[in-house]
DNA sequence: ACCTGATAGTCAGGCAACCTTAGGACTTAC
DNA sequence: GTAAGTCCTAAGGTTGCCTGACTATCAGGT
């Protein structure tokens, strides 16, 4: 969402966005560059999958996107051997998405670059700067 | 972009995401409300485009996006009579793509809406809040 | 045991919003 | 006056989602 005033009176969406897209990207890079490889859409998988293995409708539903859309997604990281598809015992109609060790070494490497990138935040902004920016972005959420 | 931590611990950049998807559809609807239908993605020609009239390649320019894709955004709108291709009188390989009338009234519909989420946005925040969060958002853009 | 209706996943096809490649019209610099 | 660069367009591909239709399974009532 671009500003619709002139330049210099940039909006506070506008800022949202360009921050978001900045630091969005960065995580991405950095996974990759850790020897990753993925694409941007694959952490609506990465970011929700529990350890205990994850189905494929719950994880539709909380990436908020349709099953279809999401077994594409976990198609992809089956073939990059990120997870399996395990039959879940409980019930013969589902399958768990379970992670593989090298799925387990991406999400480690995930969390690495973002708390790299929250300390990097935090020396931009200070410590009390980045727990103010965090508030003020949860009321605005809040508020919704 | 989702969080690769558990639930609990949103980070940073996740709220970041979630304020600026929150706020962009506010735009499009408020505009789309007032009488001016539109898709998000034409937002990327009323945020930038010049009273005198702008050239194709430097509002792809602008959007960070190619010529060819800006080519379609401007053939849907001026198809829904928001702008129009001139000839530019100073460069003949040029077009210049100007506003109509009712693409000025569906903008300034846009300056209405943002300044009314931006209104919002302070009754939520407080004036301090709001000017603080636009200077932590600009400073973190600055140090990129 | 049986039918009904919901739920889990898959297959097929489609659409929006970008991209790259290629090329024709025109301008500017040497 | 030619070469190189810029402005736009045409054609086709990719990504990331969607809806619709289908099968297998489950859970509830009868």
């Amino acid at each position: 969402m671009a500003s619709q005033d002139p330049p210099q009176t940039v909006n506070t969406v506008s800022l949202l966005g360009q921050a978001y897209s900045l630091l969005g990207f960065k995580i991405v890079d950095g996974v990759v560059g850790a020897g990753f490889p993925q694409k941007p859409s694959h952490s609506a998988v990465f970011g929700q999958i529990r350890p205990e293995g994850s189905r494929l409708s719950g994880l539709a539903r909380g990436a908020n996107m349709s099953p279809q859309a999401m077994g594409e997604l976990v198609d992809e990281l089956e073939a990059m051997q990120y997870v399996v598809r395990r039959p879940d015992p409980t019930d013969r109609r589902a399958k768990l998405i379970m992670l593989t060790p090298k799925g387990q070494a991406c999400i480690a490497a995930g969390i690495v670059t973002i708390q790299g990138l929250e300390d990097q935040i935090t020396r931009v902004l200070g410590e009390h700067g980045h727990r103010q920016l965090q508030h003020l972005l949860r009321t605005l959420l809040d508020a919704g």
